[in-house]
RNA sequence: GCCCUCGUAGCUCAGUAGGAUAGAGCACAGGAUUCCUAAUCCUGGGGUCGCACGUUCGAAUCGUGCCGGGGGCACCA
């Protein structure tokens, strides 16, 4: 809707050229934003103050011209008033039949609302999680998670073609000290003397593998050469774990086009094909005894090692090798999802990108600040002991699903997160998420209850637009007509608890609307007018819901 | 030491490509429903936007410096 305005505010900007009002030259493509206050009209533009300097007139004085000017393009169809306000706003505030081309879109598109073509079809990648397959995804895990999983969400809707990714840690040493962890507590059931590894993972988890293992083989390992042992249950302990990784996922509402074995790209010899590449390109350079890459070069601290002075290739260069596959299969551009440990990994991971030819543009990385656990305000131990943290599957099983994956998005990514186990139980207004599904459902009871009384469905064609002339009316109006715009922005910005504060927003305009007025009264028109208008607001927080992955239940 | 990031109401945070009198929730104080779900609504106080300088018609927003919190600086994964 905002962008037919652009339209007019340009061709207004041509029309004021022409007739010499404004001197020759490219304007800026104008900004209009939608108001925060109504007093302001509707929608608001600063092109007249941006211009003025240029124009060497006041930008009060300009102001006034274009604002003529746009009211002899729109030809008085969609806009009302288009006043010049402050230091040289011009304010526009919209007629009913700009609001009624709202709600008709609404209604007309449904669950399709506010898709947008910012994408244009390009092919994009987020990949997220990615946790080692050496044990349970904590609760941070779950954040990078939901946030991966709605950025998706959010990039599709804004007309991306959006593929989701796990990258599998499956050939590092992380998968062989899983291996050893679990090979000691297999021993150790077996009743055989043995050392548990120094840098063993200490979790209950791997005392539970080790018992299935036990009681599908038995105590096969024990006379087994012990390196042969390890390597088998290594690749068994993790296989079961990424299992069980996977349903937590899916649980939670997350699952993933594709999930990437790093060890695929040593089958497939595309390690050794990127360091020949890179080498190619004299990137590489050899120095005591170790081959390095020259990341400095590319903004990064220093240069970095990609096969050590043992001959074993470093975590990095696997890395770069999976961007290169990454970029291969078409991704215009490439976003990861991050813990914030992985800060200092950032520029050399760019370096290599562009090392590979690519721009530093074509890799985003979101990095996902720790969750701190409360209880009634205070902090939850993240760590008791050794090899034990909360959960994500704990904390899902407490608060539920909705309520887990709703707060984990109410903060953008880069700032840390307070979880509240209790406040995220609670059914009240002070839970955020409760407040939005509660919009969702008390609709749906108003749609149940016009049904029963008999009243028309709404209907596109005919939305009684005419009658909603309440402000809480034209206020709800007003935010549909904004989801479009917060979703591209959130697209943009990878940002989206942007919808986490459009859907509070929207939810308390209805509850304020409902609490004031009723929406099924006598006269039957009027009656219809505002159902329309409730299952229009019940699409767009739908909708803005089901982005988060969050669930619209009916009846609460 | 170097790099990144954050600093907005008592607390937790918004502030959407620099815009008009800086917003919300919590907490605190008071109030609202004979009627579609009270898991709701309304009213109120509360601010040197860390500090300083700069950029400009205009700065919480951009730049530089300082102060403070957090993170990162491996031939680890």
């Amino acid at each position: 809707m905002r962008s037919s305005l652009t339209e007019i505010l340009l061709k207004a900007l041509t029309c004021a050229q022409t007739k010499g009002h404004l001197r020759g030259g490219e304007f800026p493509t104008p900004i209009i934003e939608i108001t925060r206050d109504r007093r302001f009209g509707d929608y608001a533009t600063n092109v007249a103050m941006v211009l003025a300097s240029g124009e060497k007139t006041s930008p009060r004085k300009l102001a006034e011209v274009i604002a003529r000017e746009i009211l002899d393009v729109d030809g008085q169809k969609d806009i009302e008033r288009a006043e010049v306000a402050g230091p040289g706003f011009i304010n526009l505030t919209m007629k009913g039949f700009f609001w009624e081309r709202v709600l008709k879109a609404v209604l007309v598109e449904g669950g399709n609302y506010a898709n947008g073509t910012l994408g244009r079809g390009r092919k994009i990648q987020v990949e997220f999680v990615s946790a080692n397959p050496t044990g349970p995804l904590h609760v941070g895990h779950g954040r990078g998670a939901a946030m991966g999983d709605a950025l998706a969400n959010v990039l599709d809707a804004a007309g991306f073609d959006v593929q989701r990714e796990y990258y599998i840690n499956d050939a590092g040493n992380q998968i062989q000290t899983l291996g050893r962890s679990v090979y000691a507590r297999y021993l150790e059931l077996c009743g055989s003397e043995t050392e548990f590894p120094e840098d063993g993972y200490r979790g209950d988890y791997i005392v539970r593998i080790a018992r299935g293992l036990r009681d599908e083989v038995g105590d096969k390992y024990l006379g087994e050469d012990p390196e042969a042992a390890i390597e088998e249950i290594a690749r068994y302990a993790a296989d079961l774990t990424l299992e069980d990784i996977r349903n937590d996922l899916e649980e939670f509402g997350v699952t993933f086009d594709r999930w990437f074995s790093e060890r695929t790209l040593l089958e497939k010899d595309e390690i050794s094909q990127t360091l020949d590449e890179l080498q190619r390109s004299g990137h590489l350079y050899r120095q005591d005894g170790a081959l390095w890459f020259r990341t400095s070069a590319m903004d990064d601290d220093k240069d970095r090692v990609v096969i050590k002075a043992d001959g074993a290739l470093t975590y990095f260069a696997s890395d770069v090798a999976y961007h290169r596959n990454k970029y291969g299969r078409g991704f215009s551009r490439v976003i990861n999802i991050w813990g914030a440990d992985h800060h200092g990994y950032i520029a050399r991971m760019k370096a290599g990108v562009m090392a590979l030819g690519r721009d530093r543009e074509d890799l985003d990385v979101l990095l996902v600040q720790l969750v701190n656990l409360q209880r009634h305000g205070k902090p939850v131990a993240m760590s008791t002991r050794a090899g034990e943290f909360v959960t994500l599957r704990e904390v899902r099983e407490e608060v539920g699903r909705d309520a887990a994956r709703f707060i984990f998005l109410t903060r953008k990514a880069d700032s840390k997160l307070d979880f509240d186990l209790d406040l995220a139980k609670e059914k009240s207004t002070d839970n955020p998420v409760y407040y939005v599904q509660y919009a969702h459902a008390r609709i749906c009871s108003i749609i149940r209850n016009a049904r029963q009384q008999g009243f028309g469905v709404p209907d596109s064609e005919n939305t009684g637009i005419s009658r909603l002339i309440l402000p809480e009316e034209r206020e709800l109006i007003r935010h549909l007509a904004a989801l479009p715009d917060v979703i591209e922005g959130a697209a943009l910005a990878m940002e989206p608890h942007r919808l986490t504060i459009f859907l509070r927003e929207i939810a308390t305009t209805l509850h304020n609307y409902y609490y004031h007025h009723r929406v099924l009264v006598d006269d039957k028109e009027l009656s219809e007018a505002r159902l329309a208008l409730m299952v229009a607001v019940k699409t767009a927080v739908a909708k803005a819901l089901s982005l988060l992955g969050v669930s619209a239940p009916e009846r609460m």
